[in-house]
DNA sequence: CCTAGTGGTTCCATTATGTGAAACTAAGTC
DNA sequence: GACTTAGTTTCACATAATGGAACCACTAGG
């Protein structure tokens, strides 16, 4: 068993840390400030174990308490680990220039996605010239079966990864055009590869269109992907895919940038 | 000894998820993608128990690892809780409308931001012209005791805090006008409490100036600060002060604001 | 082909650590 | 003043973390 893959359901399993990291997961759902009790609701623990837990996490920084409500919030901690995350291990800060440019050639939303749990999450986002208001933004997550994006880095995922991401995906029918099945999005992933990029064709909102394609690495590993996004309102499927040559230039250009990133010229020791 | 106060000098201390958290930090802080080796070499922990650590912290998601080079980075899934961390236990998503609004009608930059480990940490910001750049900018820390934000929450600590605070500021004289010593701090934060906002005279960074005000609750508890900052080239000090009045106003809005978020009307159980 | 060296992974006896039922305290409520 | 509800502390017990050492997998060099 080697040290690879994070795809582990993420949450119970390996040890003491694991259990913490559950707790943090539970406060961070919970989407605002919340009580010992309510926690302790989620039957995940005994009392006297989620209280060690909350204590440590507070002490880490990880979890902020709030003497006067007794109400734990996930901590600043956080926001400072994320911006070391954010610059050193997505794409975002390398993609940087290329989808300013990219977003200002086209005048449409554009967005850096990564593979995050089989889903997708949002790592950057430019928004149109005339913005439009929609589900995603930068840090947040998102279905990967049916968004540009997601379907973008599905295609050029090995058979194996494949596999299991397709096993957690919920095809929920957000849409009518939603691909709810597994049969349905496998043959579309076979399209994608084909074509080389991917439609959005309102499977995730109603209105709401893109065309993504993938970034890929030297070696052929999905790094991410980008879309062009707009509105059934702005524009048509046929116009967006006019912009296509353009964004596969664009992801080019990422993945080169971070091939010479990743390997740098030199490999200097300690500090 | 109550779960209060999030400023244990985070680290070493309690347990196993503490120890874990460590090693989060030492691939946070090397800043890049890092080797096994890399780690080691800071002889916090033996081969085995670091080993040990980046594999669960991998499993879990909070770190990544590139099998084909043997390099680990912080994991998507703390950008992902960061930006619960930032929706929920910011004041951010709260001020958000009021400091756009105060941007645009100063049409300066402006920060907001909260106190973290006795430093100033940036959950917000508008650059008067680019819009919202959300990690990038958001999570920078900087130092409390050379700007205006800093000085403006130190100010208003109760005595106790502030001495631990005072105890952790580097008072590096970064420019000729760094107040540089804990006696002409304190000087300035009577200075500042009796007039009810701070400047930033250029002490952190030659040319840049700025006026502050803290986020206080109704209790009187710092939340926060916000500045409206500008260079010496564009204006003065004076001119800025032209503008406390409104700062001022955003702030209350600010803190009446979260007052009402933190404790809303109803309080329902469950789920 | 053998040997030494480097970087990473696994074993396993030892013991520290985390565990959680239950007892306890502090604040409300009726 | 008895009775809930919410949070904190204790303590005997067993799980789970520890880290020295052995073990690969590779590469280099003789």
């Amino acid at each position: 068993m080697t040290a690879d893959g994070a795809d582990q359901a993420a949450g119970s399993g390996d040890g003491t840390v694991g259990k913490a990291l559950d707790v943090l997961d539970l406060v961070a759902q919970s989407g605002r400030p919340v009580r010992f009790s309510d926690l302790l609701e989620y039957r995940l623990f005994p009392k006297a174990t989620l209280y060690r837990f909350l204590q440590t996490l507070t002490n880490q920084g990880m979890l902020s308490y709030d003497s006067q409500t007794g109400h734990y919030a996930l901590g600043v901690r956080l926001v400072r680990l994320a911006h070391a995350a954010w610059a050193q291990s997505s794409l975002a800060p390398i993609a940087r220039p290329y989808i300013d440019a990219l977003a200002a050639a086209t005048g449409e939303t554009v967005h850096l996605a990564q593979m995050d749990q089989a889903q997708v999450l949002y790592v950057d986002k430019r928004n149109a010239t005339r913005p439009v208001e929609m589900y995603s933004q930068a840090g947040k997550v998102g279905p990967a079966y049916c968004t540009g994006v997601g379907k973008a880095m599905l295609a050029y995922m090995p058979e194996t990864g494949l596999e299991q991401a397709l096993q957690r995906q919920s095809f929920h029918a957000f849409t009518p055009h939603t691909l709810a099945t597994p049969a349905d999005l496998r043959a579309e992933l076979v399209a994608i590869r084909a074509r080389g990029y991917a439609f959005d064709r309102e499977e995730h909102e109603q209105g709401i269109i893109c065309v993504a394609v993938p970034i890929l690495s030297r070696s052929g590993q999905v790094m991410g992907a980008m879309s062009v996004t707009s509105t059934t309102q702005r524009t048509t499927l046929v116009a967006l895919e006019q912009q296509v040559g353009r964004v596969t230039e664009c992801a080019a250009a990422i993945s080169a940038a971070a091939e010479s990133w990743r390997f740098p010229e030199q490999n200097h020791r300690g500090e």
